[in-house]
DNA sequence: CGCCATTATATGGGGTGCAATGGAATCGCG
DNA sequence: CGCGATTCCATTGCACCCCATATAATGGCG
């Protein structure tokens, strides 16, 4: 099957093989992702949150006041998402949204009281992930430490240049 | 740090270390998908298409007609997502939508010639996709096949139960 | 002090992603 | 053959996700 010379038949051959679903790293992660936030839903649903708002929380619950910006530089999402998200947040009573007095441009987001009681009720939540994935505790560190990479590395070069 | 015995303090900073962003796979997995669909954009938006829609053609690229049901299977989507997919692909005349003679409950989806053309010109999209990637090939393929091994495990024990 | 560039969110629109439901076609058992 | 169960897809409703654009506040320069 492979040929040293790569003729024009090889060649598409090889091509043929990168547009394989099976051999792509792109969409592994696609349909991971996918799989991933199909599998929160279960554990979230009963606290009354998705899994993005989720992770909004997992970050407050560390900091309990953060900004629009803030939230979006450590989640990897702009206003268009997080705006609408904090929103439904603040109409469920988790969160309280307000203009920061210093400077009017920016909003403040802090947990309520329900808010911080959540973290309670949430706290099997990684757990119960944890258990749902059944990977061995280095081959999960193994793995997101190269998406991590991954993701650092792009988020590096945004715009496509040569290297 | 580690403590060989663990008090509620060391428990609690477990936990702790638990919901840290950084310490998640799930969340490594999640801005990693969101951030390769940005990468893919600005390569697939001069073709007229979504990623999405790309992997949909990726299968029909290699098959030409599948049923909705086949390409739910093949890309981990539900009808709920593919069928307003697919008919914005036929609106911009890139598939026809049938009912399948020998069973009126199917749909074939298939290529137009305006769908197999297209094949052409997204030829370079996975070879510039790796290079955007920048990533080592042995470990482009160790990275892909954690995450395939990941949703097949998964995919196989949908329904949270004990092993 | 006034004006412009910059910064921080908000808004609008298009395109997913998925659970729940509905309806038509087919299957299968009696 | 008849009829209920099943299969397949479409529809609905809600929640992202992001780009482009708008708007308001701030900062800086003359």
């Amino acid at each position: 099957m492979a040929e040293k010379k790569k003729g024009g038949a090889a060649r598409a051959e090889e091509l043929a093989e990168l547009c394989r679903l099976d051999n792509q790293l792109c969409f592994a992660v696609y349909s991971a992702s996918n799989l991933i936030t199909r599998l929160y839903r279960p554990l979230l649903e009963p606290l009354g949150i998705t899994y993005p708002q989720y992770l909004v929380l997992l970050v407050l619950w560390e900091h309990s006041t953060r900004t629009v910006g803030e939230l979006g530089e450590a989640l990897g999402l702009d206003s268009g998402t997080l705006t609408p998200l904090l929103k439904r947040l603040e109409a469920n009573g988790i969160v309280a949204r307000k203009r920061a007095p210093e400077d009017e441009r920016r909003v403040l987001v802090e947990l309520t009281p329900a808010g911080q009681k959540l973290r309670t009720r949430a706290a099997s939540v990684p757990i119960e992930m944890i258990c749902k994935l059944r990977l061995p505790p280095e081959q999960a560190v193994e793995l997101r430490d190269a998406l991590k990479r991954l993701t650092r590395d792009l988020r590096a070069l945004p715009e496509g240049n040569e290297g």
